[in-house]
DNA sequence: ATATCCAGGATATAAAATATCCATGAATAT
DNA sequence: ATATTCATGGATATTTTATATCCTGGATAT
């Protein structure tokens, strides 16, 4: 049980992109260096926050990243399930049926005790993301995080953000 | 996210070793051959097991394993932390420091929210696998399961079983 | 003594995560 | 319209981890 570095990754640059304007966006190159991370490889994992529907994504000059809806309505689940994938962590290999006595299999109609011991543990687990709303985490991070460090943050996606000009406002 | 196959493994395991009477043991060969898994690389679990405290490992003819307490005191917890690890599965690797712009060390001194979210998920998701008692698997699975199953899997350990003779018992 | 079983280390293979590179396509300026 | 610039997305390499096997040594009952 690990999850990969990426869900790091996938949630700090869901956070900084939290605070850009508007419909500005933010290149996934700015995000890497603000990280220290390899930028073609958070590439893809933004690649799969887009594809979740998590995050837009701006191609050309003056393009990048945006949030995709409201910080109160992307929690730490969508983030983790867009990564991690969908699977459950547990998974039933039905190596009760894999012997040398293997019965009919009528036998296991019913689904193992583990497998739905194991389930609820993993329902918890998602039911507590799923709590977690990016509006929050955003939040606290303004009200208990050290001044200096909001304050390099802010200045940061002030820096690097592109506002989206012509066409897009002017459609509006 | 994901578990290693291994937790399966263990999980019937230590059901099956539920089954055996009194202080006798159950060969890991014959385990291996239960669920159709390689019998060297079960017994790298098993072994895992046993120094978790959660097993206990009879040398020699007539010896195997047997569980090292009562159902009632293990829990699914105890298996997967002993399999897995203990280590969370989400780590702060401090990406938020990682970064060219690097504030003084006293700027990060509080813990990251993002963190925090992570670990009270995983406290949720460890607490529901503290629950999950070994007695309570084993019990609905004599109650619920079908019962040429049940029959076939205590024909399995009775056929296997060694019953520890002569020294331990004379002691006590 | 012998046969059986576990413990542990060394080793080999398979799978997955991590990291890098290049081709494609969209928006802007000329 | 054309050329230029920039980011995305897919294809590819590298590293790490999980899985599986093998062998030696130690312990115990027959
Ligand atoms: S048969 Fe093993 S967990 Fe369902
Ligand atoms: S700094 Fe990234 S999770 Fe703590």
């Amino acid at each position: 049980m690990k999850l990969s570095e990426g869900v790091e990754a996938a949630i700090h640059c869901a956070a900084m992109l939290a605070g850009v304007e508007g419909q500005g966006t933010l290149p996934g190159a700015a995000m890497a260096e603000a990280f220290g991370l390899s930028p073609s490889y958070l590439l893809k994992h933004l690649n799969a926050l887009t594809a979740a529907g998590i995050l837009e994504s701006v191609p050309g000059p003056a393009g990048g990243y945006r949030l995709a809806r409201a910080t109160e309505r992307i929690t730490l689940l969508d983030i983790v399930l867009a990564i991690e994938g969908r699977d459950p962590a547990f998974r039933c290999g039905e190596i009760r049926q894999c012997g040398p006595a293997r019965l009919d299999a009528s036998a296991y109609a019913k689904p193992c005790g583990i497998n739905v011991a194991m389930q609820k543990a993993e329902r918890a687990y998602r039911a507590a993301l799923a709590e977690a709303r990016l509006s929050d985490i955003v939040a606290k991070h303004m009200r208990d995080a050290d001044p200096r460090s909001v304050a390099a943050n802010r200045a940061f996606v002030e820096r690097h953000q592109r506002p989206q000009k012509s066409t897009k406002q002017t459609e509006r």
